[in-house]
DNA sequence: TTGTATGCGTTATCAG
DNA sequence: CTGATAACGCATACAA
């Protein structure tokens, strides 16, 4: 920085404005230092910025595996809402594990980044405490929650099962089956639709939760060892993904979808309206919850206050061929 | 930290130690540290370390999308063999784009990452020279080269093509079609694929590019287009994803898979496995390009020269029953 | 519109 | 095994 502004002839206050305020100097002055700078190829250590500035533009967000791509579009939504600001992203997943979360929250907080963005609202003890300690803005999502630590954006889980259920009975089916995960979204899902479908005049209903990722093999699994146990009117699985392996299994055993079985899925993602028959999903909005949550960070350090500390994204039944 | 060195009666330089190199200090030493780190709930700031140390144990991934399950599975690799040393990752998205690729390379020079892993081989011009001039340790994947920036973990597009090409026509398939994207790795798959389609006796090859994203939507809607000109008898999709799409339609319209047309794709993603029927593919090792990447970088920064700076990790055509 | 003085919180270096 | 001292490369606060 003291090269470029030797060369340029100003000051080295001047060449870090021409790189961060530059409508604070005179065109002249800003030209003969942006010359400098790429003269001497120049690039300015942000490092230093940071510590100088207490600041370092850098968001983390942890979820639980980038692999599940409805997380990889929240991470894209985040993307871009942070980007024309010059904020990136850094990092972390959790693999569904409360110790590794907190884990990766006690790194960032070291490295200094400006919010968090963290998936569910569940969180190992003592993570709360030192969020709010180190006064970092926070974002959780994927869920809600009446006590944020501080901000929120996402939707009922509970209500989404309680949707996807009535949805199933108001079709006529009574026998009625899950299949998810044993994360907690996926838990409060399940919940929800056993207590809609209790409300609705059906008691019982079988489900299969997962300890593994969610593939569609998995699905297909599940599938299977329920078909072994009985038959299904109507399956309810926790995500697009298992759903599709559903559907694949049914295939297989000429099980005919909708005629015999009713599926549905949760999520809408891509495969959802692809795969034959289409299948009936609770549509969610990855990618808004990521842009949503960007923009809150956003406001937040740009010292307004966010008019809304939790945003309901909601959720839609989405009808179509399979159910 | 002088708060904690003055807690627990010693200098700052030994608290540092504490945090970074414990094992040099004597155990009632780190002992009364380190309870005073937890009396006082201090949390080092990373960022004054990377300033001091000139080190920021962050490693940049740039990846065209993290929407694409494939690029998450590298992702994911190369964060678990970054873990056990504390680095962590910032991410960037070129979107497919050349300049923006550039752009996440200058802000992540400016960062001060130690090492840089980049997806595929070419790049916007400046960019290799500006690396060099970082002397910054860089990892390019996806694809190979003969004139890999710095180090290079892949395996040869153009091969798993060609491979393809002769799987199918050595099944007997005559009229060949592909359907793939517009970047450049499936432009080389592409060209592989014609290139030992015409040595085998297959002069033409119908190929579709895509310039969306590659989803089963965009894999139907292009089998369709496909189908309006001429009836294929192997299809060649450039990844599963856009393969399974393929497998959709065909079921809408009644054609039999391999019966009638042989569909085959690319990647092994997990739908491979589970879709019926069962999807031929060329299978490649997205997680362990992360890994291998990661191993690579962790050398380079340890001081060690590695072995190899070019990792060729292959492909291996699978059968199953789509063909 | 530009410059001066100062400090951000840590680690490298060298000494003991 | 522990400590004193001096950077690291910027941005803030204030002055001109």
């Amino acid at each position: 920085m003291e090269d470029v502004a030797r060369s340029a002839g100003v000051s080295a206050i001047t060449v870090s404005r021409a790189v961060n305020t530059p409508h604070k100097l005179a065109p002249t002055t800003l030209r003969a230092v942006r010359a400098a700078i790429v003269k001497l190829g120049y690039v300015p250590n942000l490092t230093a910025g940071s510590l100088a500035s207490n600041r370092s533009r850098t968001i983390g967000v942890i979820v639980p595996t980038v692999a599940n791509s409805i997380f990889a579009d929240t991470i894209d939504g985040l993307s871009q809402a942070l980007a024309p600001e010059r904020y990136h992203l850094l990092l972390g997943q959790s693999h569904y594990r409360e110790e590794q979360e907190a884990a990766l929250v006690d790194a960032f907080i070291g490295r200094r980044v400006d919010g968090l963005v963290l998936t569910g609202v569940t969180h190992a003890r003592g993570v709360r405490a030192r969020l709010w300690r180190a006064g970092l803005p926070v974002v959780e999502t994927w869920d809600t929650s009446s006590r944020p630590i501080d901000m929120l954006v996402g939707f009922s889980n509970v209500d989404a099962g309680r949707a996807a259920a009535r949805f199933l009975i108001g079709k006529g089916w009574r026998r009625l089956a899950f299949i998810g995960g044993s994360d907690e979204r996926s838990a409060k899902r399940l919940a929800g639709f056993r207590e809609a479908a209790r409300t609705g005049g059906v008691p019982e209903v079988a489900a299969i939760r997962l300890l593994s990722s969610s593939q569609p093999a998995d699905g297909a699994a599940a599938t299977v060892q329920l078909l072994a146990e009985l038959v299904p009117q109507a399956l309810f699985c926790s995500n697009d993904t298992l759903a599709a392996g559903a559907l694949f299994e049914c295939a297989r055993r000429g099980i005919r979808v909708p005629a015999d079985m009713a599926v549905m899925g949760f999520a809408d993602l891509p495969i959802a309206t692809a795969i034959e028959p289409t299948l009936t999903t609770v549509q969610v909005r990855a990618r808004e919850m990521g842009l949503c949550a960007g923009a809150l960070l956003l406001q937040r350090l740009a010292g307004e206050a966010p008019a809304e500390r939790i945003v309901d994204l909601g959720f839609a039944v989405t009808e179509r061929a399979s159910t």
